[in-house]
DNA sequence: GGGTCATGCATTTGT
DNA sequence: CAAATGCATGACCCT
């Protein structure tokens, strides 16, 4: 992901042949972290509840790059790069708390979630995979299929 | 001490 | 054989 890298703003969007279908309905879903809900953490783009989408073992296509007005995002998260996110893994790791609060609800670790990354630095759209493994008692969030496509 | 997460590694899948 | 995937482990925070 050569593309990508801290200081990046990226917007996401939910693939549109493989809807969340649960977008927060307002307010915090676990009251037993600290996560203290706000407002404005109400996602970026709104999708239509939506039928149990199909589980996607390969990519959607990926949409062409969209004009984004800086003034209507807010700013919701960074994450300097390690290592492991930038080898050949093809993974990023997403922060638990942030994973939580701003990505969509995942409700099975085998029923991840393509989402269409929109690089607004470089005009570029990642499409990538939300998913998560279970970890101890709790969950570790990754993003995947993040290396650049072979040529 | 418990939770998070960076990373290692074994296994599975693809070429 | 290479790449992708699934999971485990240990270091490193916080509280």
């Amino acid at each position: 992901m050569a593309g990508v890298h801290e200081k990046n703003n990226v917007a996401a969007s939910a693939a549109e042949d493989n809807l969340a279908g649960s977008s927060r309905s307002g307010g915090p879903l676990r009251s037993e972290n600290s996560y203290r809900w706000n407002p404005r953490d109400e996602p970026l783009v709104h999708e239509p509840a939506a039928r149990q989408p199909p589980v996607l073992t390969y990519p959607p296509p990926t949409p062409d790059p969209r004009l984004f007005n800086p003034q209507q995002m807010r700013f919701l998260f960074q994450k300097k790069l390690q290592n492991s996110d930038v080898k050949a893994n093809g993974r990023i790791v997403v922060p638990k708390r942030e994973a939580e609060s701003h990505f969509p609800v995942l409700v099975s670790k085998e029923r991840g979630l393509w989402l269409h990354l929109d690089d607004m630095d470089y005009m570029q759209v990642w499409t990538v995979r939300f998913r998560f493994w279970p970890n101890e008692r709790s969950r570790m969030y990754i993003l995947d299929h993040t290396s650049e496509p072979k040529l």
